[in-house]
RNA sequence: GCCGAUAUGGCUCAGUUGGUAGAGCAACGCAUUCGUAAUGCGUAGGUCGUCGGUUCGAGUCCGACUAUCGGCUCCA
């Protein structure tokens, strides 16, 4: 018999082989192959083929679907351990995920303690080596085998499954669990595993169904890849936006200021404005943007133009009560309807256009209370908004435009490659919560799809994830936890300029409306910095930090030769400091390094008397002395074209 | 909004079964005037997140609220 692995290679056995010999044989001698291959593109049991002649892949734990097969099986293993630990406990579902699985059960809130112990039991199961043993049911026994069992969250799993087809189950020795497979051969092949925290979810994701108990943990091949993996999950712990954001001082938050509302100190602030003062001018000065300054609310008759009201009330802060007051405001969520305005101030002829708005303006979205985080979910944030009306006949380039030009950002801040390309699509199924005909919103989305392929950009398509006036490409990155967020995001509003009146005068004299794009070339400024400090784990490219230099004389005798040398950069737009407290130089040079500051600049009598500076910079440690005019060109240079100096070698911390 | 955890000087944390708060770092002062990652000595700083309750007595027990964290759901 032939078996063909994943990886290509064939193996060929002269005599039929029991499904553990060729495991173990595959498998560096561990029956840790799955016990199911797949056949004909089917996944099929090995033991139901397992004397026939066919070419057979097997999945190994060498390959991505092998570490999914592994995960999956802990799963298993998870699930019979809670079982064994715990009364009157339902099992749900428990799926292999990126970086691990969970299991969700309907079961008391689990401590970290019982998450201990349940590793425990798990390290028995395991260790008890029980075969996977894999057998099919018809629909109907299924059901009566899953409602005998006690189990009735795994009845309606079944009970949802079409007529007709086989409902396979593994067996570990006892406990039993619904599952398509495939799965280690045995529970001893689980060699590395962790629990890594519990929580609350909901019976399919919904609100109004059972609240369930989630496990989440992961599992690898090795021990040493789990430590790889565990370590880098401390180090991005270490990197969190929102812990290292504090304690370097960016910005802090305060109760009776309320959640989601951060502060920014003198430091924070100072990136912001340097990342503010780009965006402005590169728009204003390389991409043709005119600048708006409009309200941050307005009466309730606004958003009841542009559709909010019905759509998005709940998301607003709204000012006052309809039932009592003459007049109700809402602080504003959005910025298009307010640029509109700005547009049909004056008439407009088809020559004006493309016509490119751009604000700098500040939102507020009334986010459940257990949504903020950090930076990254505010409830006040602000945007390098805008919003380009073209003729139709510009609106693929000026779309494309918007795209460059976010495509420019994210590599000036070197995240280029960090980010994954979206097209959000409208949902069909669920029309209500959209505006417009679905023609409409097919042909849209179409252009758009064009345009991204048309640029060479690797994008996928998400189902709902549109604004409700019109289709978009949002570009995400992915924080330290690994979850993605929007960074940036170009919207094709087909509805707005309808809603609102908008024209313009075509060559004949026509009024013809225009396309709206909808757009930010680097998205918010709040979860753009929060990006950049876990990017960077703080070490900011020189440009955007908020100190880019320290004088460090080596005491105070040279204090005033150093006070002539922070004027001389500050003269040159450079943001400089001193340190002149009477501390030894290897002292402030450690608090320097602390600070993640990029230079630093030690000046003593030498200095002095020649008129140059001692440079230590983050990127190549003690780079020498310099004359000071010198070290001002180059430090001007690299702020100037936005350089990232990579580091030369790594200090110690 | 839902579930769970957490809340002690600027920061990181101790604080046993309830008996009127403690360390390190930072800050400040004095001495030191120093050449590339921590000089020494001293001083000050807290109504223990807020409000209420139990108690002779609450940082410690109970309740409510607020904020922070991890998730779920949501995200124009």
């Amino acid at each position: 018999m032939k078996i063909t692995l994943k990886d290509g290679s064939v193996k060929e056995y002269s005599e039929a082989k029991s499904v553990f010999e060729i495991a173990k044989d595959i498998s560096e001698g561990l029956a840790r192959a799955a016990c199911a291959g797949e056949l004909n593109g089917e996944i099929v049991d090995l033991r139901t083929i397992i004397n026939e002649d066919a070419d057979l892949n097997i999945i190994t734990n060498n390959d991505p679907e092998g570490l999914k097969v592994i995960r999956h099986t802990t799963a298993h293993v998870l699930a019979e351990a809670v079982k064994r630990l715990f009364e009157d406990v339902k099992v749900t579902i428990g799926p292999a995920i990126e970086d691990g699985f969970y299991y969700d059960f309907d079961a008391k809130p689990f401590s970290r303690e019982d998450l201990d112990k349940i590793e425990a039991e798990m390290k028995k199961i395991i260790k008890e080596g029980h075969e996977m043993k894999r057998f099919t049911l018809p629909k109907d026994e299924a059901i009566q085998f899953m409602k005998e069992k006690g189990e009735p969250f795994k009845v309606e799993l079944i009970e949802d499954l079409p007529e007709g087809s086989v409902i396979s189950f593994y067996d570990q020795g006892g406990f039993v669990d619904l599952c398509a497979g495939p799965h280690l051969m045995s529970t001893k092949g689980i060699k590395a595993y962790k629990l890594i925290s519990s929580s609350m979810a909901y019976w399919r994701g919904d609100s109004n169904k059972a609240r369930l108990q989630r496990i989440y943990g992961t599992a690898f091949n090795k021990k040493e890849e789990l430590k790889a993996h565990l370590e880098k999950l401390e180090d991005a712990k270490r990197r969190d936006h929102n812990k290292l954001g504090r304690e370097m001082g960016l910005f802090t938050t305060v109760d009776v200021i309320g959640q989601g509302l951060p502060l920014f100190t003198p430091k924070g602030t100072k990136m912001i404005q340097k990342l503010q003062r780009w965006i402005e001018d590169l728009e204003d000065k390389e991409w043709g943007y005119v600048r708006t300054r409009t309200p941050l609310m307005a009466k309730s008759d606004l958003y009841k133009i542009s559709g909010h009201w019905d759509h998005y009330k709940e998301g607003m802060f709204v000012l006052g009560d309809e039932e009592k007051d003459k007049e109700v405001f809402a602080l504003r969520p959005m910025t298009c309807p307010f640029q509109y305005y700005v547009y049909k101030n004056e008439q407009h002829s088809y020559r004006d256009l493309p016509y490119r708005m751009g604000e700098t303006s500040t939102l507020f979205r009334n986010e459940d209370s257990g949504e903020m985080h950090g930076l990254t979910r505010v409830r006040q944030f602000t945007i390098s908004e805008g919003h380009l009306i073209v003729r139709p006949d510009q609106m693929v380039e000026e779309f494309k435009g918007c795209l460059a030009l976010a495509k420019y950002c994210l590599k000036t801040l070197g995240v280029e490659e960090d980010v994954t390309y979206h097209l959000s699509k409208w949902d069909p199924d669920n029309r209500e919560k959209y505006v417009g005909e679905p023609e409409v919103w097919e042909e849209t989305q179409q252009h758009i799809r064009e345009i991204l392929t048309d640029l060479d950009i690797d994008f996928v398509e998400d189902v709902g994830e549109a604004a409700f006036y019109g289709p978009k490409v949002d570009i995400n990155a992915r924080n330290v936890y690994g979850k993605d967020d929007t960074m940036i995001t170009i919207q094709w509003d087909a509805l707005l300029a309808e809603q609102f009146d908008m024209y313009y005068i075509a060559p004949n004299g026509d009024k013809v409306r225009p396309y709206i794009i909808h757009r930010t070339s680097l998205g918010c400024y709040e979860r753009t910095l929060a990006w950049l400090i876990e990017k960077y784990a703080g070490k900011f490219p020189t440009w955007l930090c908020a100190e880019q230099v320290r004088v460090l004389p080596i005491s105070e005798k040279y204090e005033e030769y150093a006070k002539k040398v922070q004027k001389e950069l500050l003269k040159n737009g450079i943001d400089a400091t001193t340190d002149n407290r009477s501390e030894k130089i290897g002292f402030k040079i450690r608090e320097a390094r602390l600070d993640k500051l990029p230079y630093m600049l030690v000046v003593g009598q030498k200095e002095e008397e020649e008129n140059t500076v001692s440079v230590r910079s983050r990127f190549a440690g003690d780079e020498g002395s310099r004359p000071l005019g010198e070290f001002i060109v180059s430090i001007k240079k690299e702020i100037e074209t936005k350089e990232i100096r990579r580091e030369e070698k790594e200090e110690k911390e």
